[in-house]
This record gives structure tokens, C-alpha cells and sequence, in this order.
DNA sequence: GCCGGGTGCTAACACAGGTTGGTGAAAGCG
DNA sequence: CGCTTTCACCAACCTGTGTTAGCACCCGGC
């Protein structure tokens, strides 16, 4: 199984084999983007659905006067919303943070898929509500937690997604931005993050170079950052993520 | 038509008698609640879709330190996910602001409506595609704009919702919010919004009182906050919202 | 008719985080 | 092979917002 969508799926219910066949078939529309590259833009008519096969991406927003504020991210397997083609434009800006492939599912594809398979229509419902409450937590994240605790949540909230779809190397997993993109996913100065990585260095709780972020303690790190992973709504029989059982190091 | 839900998809597309009956037989099931009162609370089973028919209500999140962010306001006509009962669990709370009535409607319902009317179906779509910009939204404001525009915007969208449900009296509604609870929306303290609400009054933008929010000047409130309405999608054959064409005083 | 709690409001002070203006290293590129 | 751009990083300074504490008002309960 090579499709992340179907990995990340697997933390919510079992799928058939006819299931995961119809999903593959209608993830064949897929087209490569390059870093920094608009995905779909912010006015565009919307088209299908969006589906992250490999690399990362997000959502933004720009304002007139040019801030930009991230918010969400694409890990591998996330898909935006299963019905946007109901509304007729973008209200904001879907972009590769590296190169990625991107699938697109025409409309006609999701109404045939949930009207044909019921357990995996509510799967697919339950990972576009998960996005829901992820964006509720960020939300939480940046009004109420200041710069450390905001960053380190987002570092254990990054974990548990990769893990999801077992894309992480026991505590570490990818993170190709760049500070100034940590700045706007956080409502924080590019420089500020600066200083609050650094403190995170200086404590041993992570490491991040080379666009590779390692968690040193996830314990210290969920503590610190009152992280509660109650809100990715993972498989309540397996509590503990997929892909490593051990936490901590 | 009572039922402030039909008020609001009026906004998205033209319902048919049978669909509009269906919605009202839907809404039978009515609780009140006191002010203050939770109507479903993190960590409770999920139950049924609730829908508000009159007060005001919100959604919010409480960290384990009793820091609490209120992430999404509910007017009259509002309705939660429409499939948030394949969660098992909330993982915020939903709290009356203010004595409110509460409709619940059935998993059975929902799926019923949505199997039988397909125009209905795609308006409930959109109305909770429109919930969800709404939070990227409040995200992008309070992770770029300072305290004065992320205020400003508040009030403005607060404006154009009630507006798409003919609850605004011209540029007035209710806003039944302490300063505390405005300051665990915008996160800010409530000292802050004390001093971010009287700067706005110095500049004759708006009125707030009695929990009547008055807005004297829409245009330059929006031009000061950057508001877009865009997000709203509300109709876009007719550009401005119901109920109040002039704009302005 | 008084008491107590909630609320709006204010003032003084403190500090987290923003701003500006740099440096050097590495990477893309003509 | 330099040239330019991008990025992480740093220091000095500034300011928006938080904190604390306190006052006055209103309202509901007893």
C-alpha cells in the first residue's frame, strides 16, 4: 500500500480491498509542483479535491499589506476539504513548501466514492474533520500559548501527523521551512522563532537542521507545550501513534 | 420562515417548500439553556448536530492551566459539523453565552436530509465550508493583526453574519460578550480589549453598550482591519449582505 | 436595604516579542 | 568564477501588550 491517504485512513477504521482500489484509482490525476509553488491561489475557481501524495505543503492567507499568516499544513495523505467545489472561488492560497505531487480527485470521482462506499465516506469525514480540529488547536496555539510553548506544540503536533502516515524515523521527521515560514505559521517575528529554537536547542528538547526536525524529549516537549493529542482523534484501541510504540528516546 | 437556518442558506441558494418543511421537522428537538451553560462539553460523547436557534453561543478550548480560547462564535442559524457524530468524542466545548435555544438533530436526521434533498444537502455544505473559513480566518487575525484591527475585524464579520441572517438592526447588533470573554477570543487581556475598545470609540468607529454593538463607521472600520468578506461567501449575485443595503450611516 | 460578586474602567509598571540593521555561510546562477 | 540571493543568526533598541491592583457601579440575593 502506497498511498498515504490509505495509511493515514488506517488510524480510523479498516478498509476493504475494493475500498483501497477505488481510492487508488482516483488518485491517478496527479501533477508535481514545485517548491514555493501555488498549488491553487486564493480567487481561483475551485476545482477538485486536493489530495498530498509526497512532499509538504500549506494553507495560507495574504492580507493587502503583504503579512501572510500559514494556516494549515499538508503532511502526505491530507486532503482538503471533501467538498470544496461547492463554493464557487478559493478564499485563500494553497502552496508546495518542496516539491510535491498532488492528486486531484474530480467532484464527479468524491460524489461516486461516498455515494458507493459508506465505510470509507466516513473515514474520509473523519480525516476532514480531524483537519477541522487541527485548525481549532492552532487557533488555541497562537492566542493563548506564548513563543515557546507555541513552537514546541507545533513540534509535537508535526510528530504525531508524520507518524500517522509512518513517515517519521522514530522521534524525527521532516520540516523543510524555513524560519520565516515557522514565523507566519506561528504569529511570531522570523526573528523571534530564531531565538525560541535556539532555546529549544539549549534545553536539549529538539534538534531541527538540514530540514529535518528531531524530538530529543517528547515528554518534556508535550509538558512543556500542554500538547494533548486528544484532538487528531487517532484510533482510540491503539492509543499510542503508529510506527514507534516507545515515546521519549 | 422562523427558523434562522433557512435565513442563512437562503444566502447560498433557493430552497424548495419540502426541503425547507424537512429542515423545520428536523429542528423539533429545542433545549434551552441558561447563560453561561455548557451545551455539550470537551470530552462528552458526541450526540446529535446541534443548531442554534436564538442566542448566542461559542465554541472554546481550555488549557490545563485554565487559559481559555474561544474559537468560533455561533449566531443563530449556526449549526456545528454536520458529521461530527463520527467522532466519538467532542474535543472542545460548546457554551451559551447568553439564555439560548438549542436544536439538536439526529445522526438519522442528517443522514436522512442529506440522502433525500440534494440542493438542501449541498447548502448545508456550505454553510459548514463557510464555518471552516471562518476559523482559518479568526486564525489569520490573531496571528497577524494587532489589537485594534483584529478587533475592528471581529466586529465586522460579527456585522455580516447577523446581517445574512436578518438578525442586524442597520449597523447594529447584539453582542452579548463581557470583555474578559472578547479577550479569550482575541487573545488579548482583558485590560487590552478595555483599552483597544475605548480607542475605537475615540475614533467614532463604533458603539458598544448594553450588549449592543453599534458600528458608526463600516467603511473605515474594514478598511482599518483589512476585512475582506470574501470568506463569508455569502451570495455572490447579490454582493451585499440581506437586510441592510446601504452601508455606512 | 445591605452585601457580595461580576463587570467596566484606569494607572503604573514589566516584559515578551517586534524592529532594524547587520554578519557570514551556503546555494543557485550567468 | 564571481555575483546575487537566501538563510540562520545576532545585538541593540523599542513598543504593544500583559500584569497587578484598585475603584466605582450595577444587580441579584437575602
Amino acid at each position: 500500500m502506497n498511498n498515504p491517504l490509505l495509511r493515514k485512513l488506517a488510524n480510523f477504521t479498516q478498509l476493504s480491498e475494493d475500498e483501497s482500489n477505488a481510492v487508488n484509482e482516483c488518485s491517478q490525476d496527479v501533477r508535481e509542483f514545485a517548491a514555493r509553488e501555488d498549488v491553487i491561489s486564493q480567487g481561483d475557481r475551485t476545482g477538485g479535491v486536493k489530495l498530498l501524495l509526497d512532499g509538504f505543503a500549506c494553507r495560507y492567507k495574504v492580507l493587502e499589506d503583504g503579512r501572510r499568516q500559514i494556516v494549515a499544513y499538508f503532511v502526505p495523505g491530507d486532503l482538503c476539504d471533501l467538498r470544496v467545489f461547492i463554493l464557487k472561488r478559493m478564499d485563500h492560497s494553497i502552496g508546495a513548501v518542496v516539491a510535491s505531487k498532488v492528486a486531484t480527485i474530480s467532484p464527479e470521482n468524491i460524489l461516486r466514492l461516498t455515494h458507493t462506499y459508506p465505510t470509507l465516506t466516513r473515514a474520509l469525514w473523519w480525516s476532514t474533520l480531524v483537519e477541522e480540529a487541527i485548525a481549532r488547536e492552532w487557533l488555541v496555539n497562537v492566542g493563548q500559548r506564548d513563543a515557546l510553548e507555541r513552537t514546541a506544540h507545533l513540534f509535537c503536533e508535526l510528530l504525531y501527523r508524520f507518524r500517522a502516515v509512518g513517515l517519521n524515523q522514530g522521534n524525527s521527521c521532516t520540516l523543510p521551512l524555513t524560519q520565516v515560514e515557522l514565523a507566519e505559521t506561528l504569529g511570531l517575528s522570523s526573528v523571534h522563532v530564531n531565538r525560541t529554537l535556539q532555546e529549544l536547542r539549549r534545553r536539549n528538547l529538539i534538534t531541527l537542521e538540514g530540514g529535518t526536525l528531531t524530538i530529543q524529549d517528547l515528554d518534556e516537549l508535550k509538558a512543556l507545550s500542554f500538547f494533548n493529542p486528544d484532538y487528531l482523534h487517532l484510533d482510540y484501541g491503539n492509543d499510542k501513534p503508529r510506527g514507534e510504540e516507545r515515546e521519549g528516546n
